[in-house]
DNA sequence: TGTGTTTCCGTAAACGTTTTCGTCAGTTCT
DNA sequence: AGAACTGACGAAAACGTTTACGGAAACACA
């Protein structure tokens, strides 16, 4: 290599390579004369701590591993900013693997940060199953989940209120005055997708309409699949006047399977998503959605895992924030 | 900590903790039998190697630093999803950092690589100016660049030849029998913005028709951006039949400007942009455009690197990729 | 049987830090 | 002046690996 260690500082500067380290640690067992001349010649030559020889003998790497399912995700990409940025505050470094929706790459990647010595590991899971199977892993090293929200099982996570959530869209669609509200794309494999459903069915027990729901047998909210789903819906006569997505990719591929159609949204139809990716946003597509507080799920996230880190035997943590919706120009009041 | 180490191992195997190693690396120096034996031992015990250890003494990470100026923007987060699924492949783990379009921060996260000892670091510059800023940095560890593309400078990078696909979009445009094409964004700060204005530059003087310019004197190619310019200069009576745009990022922005405006695209104006990232393909958007190929630019630019660590001074080398037509519903053909 | 060769394995050094312990000089107290 | 204490620093162990070196046993060959 080439780079010039402790060792070399301190055969310059006189003194031992203890002298130099405590120097540079901020000891107080040294005087400061010394301490100043040390850090001088340090950046004379150019020095820089060796961060693995460090993490050798402190017995941690202060680097956190994140495994998501696809960094290629707008959802998942923009939590990856977030975390990274807050976590160099916290003087941490981010390891990313994407999982690519496989379960056994899950479990591969897992057990490759955990021999990298990460001191902590965030995931976003690929589904329910990912807990059982990561069981005997996550006993090993501190960890967090992000959005699957496991309502019994004992484990470290914080997600959205997605329940709430999905029962304030369907309150909001219902406030425009409507009373035929197709839910699109409930998955039976996640977690997430069954505790949205349950918002949608609440509401609409409580608002006395029937519920109509179009399941995605898929394993994934995909464009495609919102599209598959809704063009073959669109094939048969339809009676409901507002659509109301488990996700806002689904709605996006229902947008295209409208306009295929000559459906004109909000017009003919108002349609609603769930995450507020950055898609949503743009005017050509302007969907009304609920928001997941992207920043604030992955700042709770480091802040629960740091907290592990420092106390690993504290027991098990739940943070649950609030959604909120978003409202653009994908839904129109209607009369009944 | 309390994670089983190889000496742990050797104790219950009965032989010296060298000989574990031997077993585990394929070593021949070993037999049959006790490798066989010491391996299921290590498997009964669960034994996974400390790679900060190993690290240490084989003088290399296996980590490739990977520096974005925000993962958050799409053409980055597909870039980052090839680049780690190829980089495990090769037996490498990805750190990830944002420089946050901040010239001061890209320094700093490449020196906090350096001090994790990373073999390489992959990046996509601030800017022009990051050649200069990091040359001390990165004639220390071997770094490959993507996208800023140099003609002049000796760096190793892989880029899409901007040139041409600039070109080849002012033509397809011709071809369509636009004559005053308006191009929209073009910045001075980056180099490759300058290749891409060549190209277009090129086109005019060699159909014969006016080039007509609209400059962007921001220093990022924002959806905001793009919007800015196009909303002042729609408010003003404008001849051109099409835009063509620095970036796929403008044209979006431009999309919302004219419809505002009430401006049909590509009814009223044809649109075109360049990189063809993921949002463009959105069928309510269905950008016309010149794809980079991001797979092909991950793995030249991972081979790249790799290359470079493998043989450290061999003379730097470029990669130019051959961009393409992406062709969507953002144009019509005219008559004249 | 003696010599050389091969096979297998243990010993120990090395990687660059942090930190405990010991030491020595100087200071304070009685 | 002697004892106790304090401040500043060096020596060395430790972290968990890989690997050069050496040695013992087994084997082959004359």
């Amino acid at each position: 290599m080439g780079f010039v260690t402790l060792k070399d500082v301190a055969k310059v500067a006189g003194v031992s390579y203890a002298t130099v380290s405590r120097a540079l640690s901020g000891s107080p067992e040294i005087s400061e004369n010394t301490r100043k001349r040390v850090i001088r010649i340090c950046e004379e030559m150019g020095y820089t701590p060796n961060s693995v020889a460090r993490s050798m003998v402190m017995k941690r790497t202060n680097i956190i591993g994140l495994i998501v399912t696809s960094i290629d995700n707008p959802f998942m990409s923009e939590m990856t900013a977030h975390l990274e940025i807050y976590a160099r505050q916290c003087g941490y470094n981010l390891m990313v693997c994407n999982s690519s929706y496989n379960l056994d790459l899950e479990k591969e990647v897992f057990s490759l940060l955990m021999g990298r010595k990460v001191d902590g590991i965030i995931m976003i899971p690929v589904g329910s199953e990912s807990y059982e199977a990561l069981r005997a892993f996550t006993a090993q090293v501190p960890t967090v989940f992000i959005g699957e929200n496991m309502i019994d099982l004992p484990e470290n996570y914080v997600s959205v209120d997605n329940t709430t959530g999905m029962q304030q869209a369907t309150e909001y669609l219902y406030s425009l005055g409507h009373r035929r509200i197709l839910y699109l794309g409930q998955r039976d494999n996640s977690m997430t997708h069954r505790l949205r459903a349950d918002g949608y069915y609440n509401a609409c027990k409580k608002l006395g309409i029937e519920p109509d729901v179009l399941r995605n047998t898929g394993s994934r909210s995909s464009f495609q699949a919102g599209y598959t789903l809704a063009k073959e819906h669109f094939d048969k006569p339809f009676s409901e006047t507002a659509i109301l997505c488990a996700a806002d990719t689904l709605a996006i591929g229902v947008i295209q399977a409208a306009y295929e159609k000559g459906i004109r949204i909000p017009q003919d139809l108002s349609l609603m998503g769930f995450d507020n990716i950055s898609f949503s946003a743009l005017p050509p597509i302007s969907l009304t959605t609920v928001n997941q507080p992207k920043q604030e799920l992955a700042v709770s996230a480091m802040d629960m895992l740091l907290n592990r880190i420092k106390r690993p035997d504290t027991p098990h943590t739940k943070t649950i924030l609030s959604p909120s919706l978003v409202i653009r120009n994908s839904c129109r009041a209607i009369e009944n």
